[in-house]
DNA sequence: TCCACTACCACATTTGAAAAGG
DNA sequence: ACCTTTTCAAATGTGGTAGTGG
């Protein structure tokens, strides 16, 4: 089992989006970013004008609480580094799982409460891509996107203390292009889709396209199981973890990224004296380029017509001069061009951290009241299964989305602990000279359009398709920003919604239910927890009520839309 | 012909049970 | 008998590569 020992470099990360939610103000840091401070975390619902609906006092008690969780990624550098290059995932038909992996360090919780920490993976775009001329372009509309899904924690729903104890791993999250993949996911039926029980690390997803995982934290102790009163989540989404999903490496300084990081990578880490001569001629102590990898890079040259340059030390010479026009585009000028900085975000988003915070009242859901009572330490056996639920979609598609819910696999330990060599190998990482990255532009796209708050408004809640269409994949994060306290670099959303009882009855449990109860069980060898279908519910009547409250707060006037680019 | 995709490969790490030692 | 450490084989995770099919 992987240890975490060395806390240092989580921290540093966690330093780095640590102030996510507020309190420490940075004015050169606001100076920086390009999302005007709206509002500050930890204001109530009223400072923020939402509609104080009844309970509103309770509530507000659980916000606090909830907004006063921070999130930090882990190997946040590591991702940079990927995300600069312009990250590619390998999923293939079984599972591929991801790298860098996703962990989390989280702190401010309430060390008694219980929560979930869930995974999910939205489209960050409706665009699909090519690798062509050694950068990615859009070549056309997404494919329907897949179904949703959420990754939730083996660990969840464990106290506040276990959580932030120790890193927060996901890594046993796979990504998957099989869209009937039998480990733990759903087929497809007339009734909608299908639960399988197994092996439920899955998240299926599009080849050529664009994603983005987020971090949902969902409120979840023994007085405050899900779908009751209180219940309140956030979702942080962390930009440089965004991707794009490949059968294959396109882009090589990825496959050079991942041979050099990855562990079981070691093997194609070149190791012959032609090799070692490849490093020693950089004179540095940077992971030795395979004979592949030069290859590729002697094809690059040959495709860009211009001579090559050493991989070690093209992002010395790269003049990393960028101009990126309302969002649309965005292109490096660079001394060579397989050099070039790559991102998928603006710079001054590279670090963002979206912040989303919800709550919830639903005293009247009696029937989502299911405890979640057992505590994770006294019957880890009980609660320590993976779970899979119907992830929100997009954010335009999450009130079309059914519950789901799904059986278990043996308990995994995900956590690691927060102070040890793991993190020191980060460490060493971190200490690696720049390497050359950015060779390569993510063109005409930018994730995360402008929220349309005409589309979330005009949505109409439906049954859940099977195939979600293009034309509403768009996930736009809330756009009530909060810019505030972030280090250099860093960018912090926040948006504190409230939904009204009647809004919860009206939404999504109701239909959540109706529609699993629906489905035929398919390979099924377990019934499904209630806790889990608890959670699944409540997931799913939040996520639903996500996207329609963030267009409720809007038109609220609590803050201005965040224009992220509308391409 | 191109290219996304798959299956298989060699190599490495991870895992967990068994053995050994204190 | 119990606990810790070591050993080792199986399981698992990698990117590379050849082949396939649209």
């Amino acid at each position: 089992m992987l240890q975490d020992k060395g806390l240092s470099e989580s921290e540093e990360a966690f330093r780095a989006t640590g102030p996510v939610l507020g309190g420490e103000a940075n004015a050169a840091n606001a100076a920086n970013a390009p999302e005007p401070e709206l509002a500050a975390p930890g204001l109530s619902a009223a400072a923020l004008g939402s509609p104080p609906g009844p309970g509103a006092d309770v509530a507000a008690v659980a916000e606090q609480t909830i907004e006063n969780i921070k999130v930090g990624l882990h190997e946040k550098e590591l991702w940079k580094k990927f995300h600069e290059a312009g990250t590619e995932m390998i999923i293939t038909k079984a599972g591929r799982r991801m790298f860098p992996s996703y962990k989390v360090k989280v702190t401010g919780m309430n060390p008694k409460t219980k929560y979930i920490l869930l995974i999910d993976i939205v489209p960050a775009d409706d665009h699909r891509y090519k690798f062509c001329d050694n950068k990615w372009m859009v070549a056309g509309k997404a494919e329907p996107a897949m179904p949703g899904r959420l990754y939730v924690h083996p660990d969840s729903p464990a106290t506040g203390a276990h959580w932030m104890r120790q890193l927060v791993s996901f890594q046993k999250l796979k990504l998957t292009n099989n869209h009937l993949d039998p480990f733990g996911h759903e087929s497809q039926s007339d009734q909608g889709l299908v639960l399988h029980a197994g092996e439920l690390e899955h998240i299926i997803l599009n080849s050529m396209h664009k994603y983005q995982p987020r971090l949902h934290i969902v409120k979840a102790d023994e007085n405050n199981a899900f779908g009751s009163k209180n219940t309140a989540f956030c979702t942080h989404v962390f930009p440089e973890t965004s991707f794009i999903s490949v059968t294959s490496y396109q882009n090589h300084k990825i496959t050079q990224l991942k041979i050099e990081n990855n562990p079981f990578a070691k093997g194609f880490r070149g190791s012959d004296d032609s090799d070692l001569r490849v490093a020693r001629l950089q004179s540095k102590e940077y992971p030795v380029i395979s004979k592949s990898i030069m290859r590729q890079r002697l094809v690059s040259t040959q495709l860009s017509a211009k001579p090559d340059v050493s991989p070690l030390h093209g992002a010395h010479q790269a003049l990393q001069h960028y101009q990126y026009e309302n969002g649309a585009h965005m292109q490096f000028a660079a001394a060579e061009p397989q050099d070039l900085p790559l991102n998928t975000f603006p710079a001054q988003r590279d670090s963002s951290l979206f912040y989303h915070c919800l709550k919830r009242r639903a005293d009247s859901v009696r029937h989502l009241d299911l405890p979640c009572k057992r505590s994770y330490l006294e019957a880890p056996s009980a609660v320590g299964e993976d779970h899979y639920f119907r992830s929100p979609p997009p954010y335009d598609q999450q009130m079309l989305s059914p519950s789901y819910c799904n059986e278990v696999t043996p308990r995994e330990a995900c956590m690691y602990s927060g102070s040890g060599p793991e993190i020191a190998g980060v460490s060493g990482v971190d200490e690696l000279p720049p390497p050359p990255l950015s060779c390569n532009m993510w063109t005409s796209v930018s994730p995360y359009t402008s929220y349309s708050v005409q589309t979330m408004e005009t949505v109409p809640y439906q049954s859940f398709p099977t195939h979600f269409t293009a034309t509403t994949m768009m996930p736009r994060l809330p756009t009530i920003s909060a810019q505030s306290s972030q280090p250099p670099g860093n960018t912090h959303f926040s948006v504190y919604n409230q939904l009204s009882q009647s809004q919860v009855r009206e939404r999504g449990p109701t239909a959540s239910f109706s529609r699993e109860r629906g489905l035929p069980a398919v390979c099924e060898r377990k019934p499904p927890s209630p806790h889990l279908n608890a959670a699944n519910e409540f997931l799913y009547s939040q996520s639903f009520s996500l996207s329609r409250e963030a267009s409720l707060q809007y038109h609220s006037g609590m803050g201005t839309v965040e224009n992220w680019t509308d391409g």
